[in-house]
DNA sequence: AAACATTATTTGCGCTTGCAACTAAATCAA
DNA sequence: TTGATTTAGTTGCAAGCGCAAATAATGTTT
């Protein structure tokens, strides 16, 4: 995004470039929004949880993990959890080790809810993004991303599972 | 965003790179709206409204189109203006002509806020995105954006003022 | 073991949002 | 002109969020 001041004309191409993120990114998020709504799937903020979580390791991952991975405050995550919880798409156990620690997993409902979200959800973002991209400007893109990832994010986001960049060597429950 | 089933090894670039986005988009801004809050300048979200003031063709802008530029629900910009106005950053007049439209325009102190926080804000700017892209990555980044934003964007938002794309004939403060 | 400190998660609260219903102003119809 | 329609913007409502305070389970002293 550019100054109050001088804007159009003395723009760094990075703040330009700054700027058509937010504004891409909006649009695409809205679209894709009401893409799954129109579908009656998840929402995308739930299909972020559901997919986090079957990607973990062991596919289960704690409360406070979580809500790490996806972005959100604790107290945020714990109340999304509790309705995908009260919906039937994630089971909450308390840990035997040590009874503050919940972990969570996808039910079989999550399962199949994630399964056909992401039908559509592929086509969206086909649509919204992947349409539009070549193969190698994807690649360049996705460089330029983890390169900021690495540098902004303070360690194991979803971004460097989705790459396959992590070596995390855990194993499950 | 990868999807439910196989995830890390087979997923296309495009897709790698979507996730990537959402990711960066989230830090960045994470870490742009606490430095603003930090430096007690306006919010990320008030500096938008504000910038595009601004920006538009006679540094006035009627209530659906500042809603319409920077992607948020009517009734949504109708309280954030509201907010402003009530804090002094923004004048909103009842246009003479037609007594439906009210047209909003930057106070003296609502410039003053708008420039100060540019002035961090440039600095996070920088700090969180274009410190780690070259100038000709920016280059490359915003041409994809823009072809993005011209595909997927109804018309006037503001990426496209950004860019210098717009036609709009307006000159500066 | 009793008291204190620490960690994981959940609640209370206030704020912001979008949708849908509402009000007000302008335009169209007769 | 009066009445119906359309348009611009604002509210009522029911979410969701983050912060800070509360709760609960462990750990650590002494």
């Amino acid at each position: 995004m550019s100054g109050p001041i001088e804007t159009e004309a003395g723009a760094r191409p990075q703040q330009v470039a700054w700027r058509l993120f937010l504004t891409v990114h909006a649009l695409a998020c809205r679209r894709i929004d009401s893409g799954l709504l129109a579908e009656e799937c998840i929402s995308f903020d739930d299909y972020d949880v559901l997919l986090t979580v079957n990607e973990a390791a062991g596919e289960t991952l704690r409360m406070s993990e979580l809500a790490e991975a996806v972005l959100l405050s604790n107290s945020g995550m714990s109340r999304r959890v509790a309705r995908l919880v009260e919906r039937g798409l994630l089971h909450r156990d308390q840990c035997t080790q040590d009874g503050r620690v919940f972990r969570v997993r996808l039910s079989r409902a999550g399962r199949r809810a994630l399964e056909k979200a992401w039908e559509v959800y592929s086509g969206l973002i086909e649509e919204s993004f992947a349409a539009h991209v070549s193969e190698g400007e994807a690649k360049m893109l996705g460089g330029i991303f983890q390169r900021l990832l690495d540098r902004i994010g303070s360690e194991k986001h979803r971004g460097l599972l989705a790459a396959g960049v992590t070596d995390a060597p855990k194993r499950k429950s």
